[in-house]
RNA sequence: GGGCGAAUGGCGGAACUGGUAGACGCGCACGACUCAAAAUCGUGUUUCGCAAGAAGUGAGAGUUCGAUUCUCUCUUCGCCCA
């Protein structure tokens, strides 16, 4: 409803980012900060790391660039420590949107299943292979065992050139499970030969593959091809046998595979004691019950949730407050040399890490010893991860926030915000949250934000000329109302399809110009009506036109109820106005808390004609003054200008309070019943309050319109809802 | 392929725990004002039918006195994950 500009804060600014300086060490300190080397995904356009959430059908979220994956060594939180914390946590939040929730709970992806210890043959220096699965049932299938290329067992094959070829071919492919999925399925045949716990009879190849990732269970897989679709391509590849033991129904023990694995669920065959089972529930049970038995493997639960890769390589964003010494150690910032500030940069080179060729900033010297700094800067999602903390003591010189403050104002009690950042900024600012109170005793709170609400984006029309350029709605004519011209060249205009605005595609409406030519108000109304708020909003000049047209009405309107407070009738003949008020403001009162805003001004549209009708009926100054204060304040959320004008002319802005509702201006003498017939709505009743069933139908004797449907027919039954219906079987 | 959600007039969309389907707006039609037009105001507007009436919330079933609302099957669309 209004900002306190007090509050202002600038994530750019070095009082801001000294704090998540601290954060940082913090974090370090309780080991949720730590440094790897490891594969990341490499934005070649702006030459930096993504995050897994940050590439999108394996493409970087800003630049669109397909991503790569690279070595590099990067600094990481922790944040599946508490994938547990973050996946039970979302039971808790109940005034969050189930779609947000689920969303979360996919990512985090908890499976069920079990470690297995597979005996290896071949080799003197490897006996034992550890591989994680979520389906053990399907053991008896197995015709090959995968390794990642950074599974130590690589170690044995450094020198090995033609691993060192496929090694680097592996680099090409993506870390994205989709990446996975589609990529072509390679392989490296190993010597070494894996021993099925099943049945030691059963001796498997070992492979090193493309799809197996060192950082998802242990970076070795063991391959069914049948039921699994990347080993059944990676089987037809190296013509691996291909073993079902899975079939959809329980006679169907020939069932074969062709082309597609069968993931479904059915019951097991070929597969010893394991036949005739229900797959997967009763089939993953006894295959665990068995291994764990005869300590061939565990029970283990895994997550899909990976560590947060917050490195970037970027001059934008906060740095990370660490130094190398000689050894190339990392060592802490000393707290007192906080904050560690951007260097002036007069030239940023397109490419690359601009703080790295930063000399004078990189070297430093503490104590006589030399030190170099970290170059790499934070993503900005952590900028965003406490901002909210910072809100609540936007001054606090000696930590980020106050206990205390945080104390009173945290939880957030309603956070808006578009979907898109779904799994984004709202799991890692509840991650930051878990982190920052974890052993702290006094910092407790663990959630960020009690209530949610997604909002949808405001949509255009899109447009590009004849050379493919995107072309603003400024720039374009309507021609015949059927086609649309370029204004300077008069070329036509391609229309394309509707989407949320973007400077990019420049389909976007300057607020500036229709505020100028239509009013705050105007606007406001507009993008409040029609659509409910967390659908996307189809921008139209006809639907502005019409809110516009609006606020001039209820301008008019007020005009003339000025008019009838000059006149200042004796006594009111009615007591519908105030009636009237009552109702208006509880249905306001409750469509503001649950988001209806649309419905709000369908409401206000109600209360325009009501009033026009009403209003000079011959009300007492008091009455109307009274009334008409109360509506204003409750039109202020959705028309604030004219609002504030309207109670600033009746001088009645002086004490400005939402008002309440009197529950018995409420009540109705009167109530309308509904008569049906067989279901049938046959007519309509207007009577006094609590009559009787048998009132009710004297009256629909009487009345002839609705009583000659019960001509020559027997009643069989009566259902009589008190107040509001009756429905009569014959 | 999996998960979640949606489907209501020409359009955006209402309908609280099952109880008058289509609020409100846009658009359209007709009328008033005007020499005329725009603006404004009024009336109408789910479909078929002159009317009485009948049908009707994506399709089909079910529960119920009564279903847009609950259950099942299917279709299409959207979002997320693959």
């Amino acid at each position: 409803m209004s900002i306190d500009w007090e509050r202002e804060i600038s994530t750019c600014s070095p009082a801001y980012y000294k704090h998540e300086q601290e954060f940082f060490l913090e974090l370090y300190d309780k080991g949720l900060v730590y440094r790897k080397k490891n594969y990341v995904n490499w934005d070649p356009v702006d030459q930096t790391v993504l995050a897994n959430e940050q590439v999108i059908d394996g493409k970087g979220w800003r630049s669109g660039a397909t991503v790569e994956r690279k070595k590099l060594n990067q600094w990481f939180f922790n944040i599946s420590k508490f994938a547990n914390e973050l996946l039970e946590n979302l039971d808790v939040l109940e005034k969050w949107p189930n779609k947000v929730k689920v969303m979360q709970k996919n990512w985090i992806g908890k499976s069920f299943g079990c470690e297995i210890k597979f005996e290896i043959e071949g080799s003197k220096d490897v006996t034992q292979i550890e591989c994680y699965t979520t389906r053990p049932d399907t053991l008896f299938g197995m015709s090959f065992l995968a390794l990642s290329v950074d599974h130590p067992i690589a170690n044995l094959y450094a020198k090995n050139n033609d691993f060192l070829e496929f090694k680097k071919e592996c680099s090409k492919t993506g870390t994205t499970e989709e990446s996975l999925a589609s990529a072509d399925k390679i392989g490296f045949k190993t010597s070494l030969v894996a021993v099925n716990p099943m049945n030691k009879n059963i001796k498997v190849p070992v492979y090193f593959a493309n799809f197996v990732l060192m950082d998802y269970g242990l970076g070795a897989v063991f391959g069914c091809p049948a039921h699994d679709q990347r080993d059944l391509d990676f089987a037809k590849k190296y013509k691996l046998e291909i073993n079902t033991v899975v079939a959809p129904n329980k006679e169907d023990s020939e069932f074969l595979i062709d082309k597609i694995a069968y993931t479904d669920q059915g019951y097991m065959i070929n597969s010893s004691f394991l036949n005739g089972l229900k797959s997967p529930d009763e089939s993953i049970k006894e295959a665990i019950n068995f291994l764990e038995k005869n300590q061939f493997g565990k029970k283990k639960i895994n997550f899909r949730l990976k560590d947060w890769g917050v490195s970037r390589q970027r001059y934008w964003g906060c740095p990370i407050p660490i130094i190398y010494d000689e050894n190339n150690n990392p060592q802490k910032i000393p707290k007192e040399m906080l904050p560690v500030e951007l260097p002036q940069i007069s030239k940023l080179q397109p490419s690359g890490n601009p703080l790295d060729k930063e000399d004078d900033w990189k070297n430093l010297t503490i104590d006589g010893k030399n030190y170099t700094r970290e170059t790499d800067t934070l993503d900005t999602f952590v900028d965003s991860s406490w901002y909210f903390l910072r809100f609540c003591s936007p001054t606090n010189k000696d930590y980020g926030f106050s206990n205390e403050d945080a104390d009173y104002w945290m939880p957030v009690d309603q956070y808006i915000g578009g979907v898109e950042h779904a799994i984004l900024h709202l799991l890692y600012s509840r991650f930051f949250m878990q982190a920052l109170s974890h052993n702290n005793e006094k910092f407790k709170i663990t959630e960020p934000f009690k209530g949610l609400f997604t909002q949808g984006m405001v949509c255009h029309e899109t447009y590009k000329d004849e050379n493919n350029q995107w072309v603003s709605p400024e720039e374009i004519i309507l021609k015949d109302g059927k086609k649309y011209l370029k204004s300077d060249t008069s070329k036509e205009i391609q229309v394309g399809p509707s989407e949320s605005m973007s400077k990019s595609k420049k389909n976007t409406i300057d607020p500036e110009n229709i505020i100028n030519s239509y009013g705050a108000d105007s606007v406001r109304l507009f993008i409040l009506s029609d659509s409910p708020p967390e659908k996307d909003v189809q921008w139209s000049e006809e639907g502005i036109a019409a809110s516009h047209k609006f606020v001039q009405k209820l301008w008019v309107l007020h005009l003339k109820i000025m008019e009838e407070l000059e006149k200042d009738h004796p006594k009111d003949e009615s007591e519908e106005f105030t009636k009237f008020t009552n109702k208006f403001i509880k249905k306001i009162s409750h469509n503001l808390e649950s988001f209806s805003y649309n419905i709000i001004v369908a409401n206000l549209h109600e209360m325009h004609s009501f009033l026009v009708k009403e209003i000079n009926k011959g009300y007492q100054r008091k009455t109307i003054l009274e009334n008409y204060k109360k509506i204003l304040i409750t039109m202020n959320p959705i028309l604030p200008h004219l609002s504030n004008e309207c109670l600033e002319i009746i001088k009645e802005n002086n004490e400005v309070i939402w008002p309440k509702y009197d529950e018995k201006q409420l009540e109705e003498s009167s109530c309308l019943i509904v008569i049906q017939i067989n279901g049938k709505k046959r007519g309509l009743i207007n009577t006094n309050l609590n009559v009787t069933e048998k009132e009710i139908m004297e009256l629909i004797y009487k009345d002839e319109k609705i009583s000659k449907y019960l001509i020559d027919s027997n009643i069989k039954k009566q259902i009589y809802i008190k107040n509001k219906l009756i429905n009569i079987i014959v």
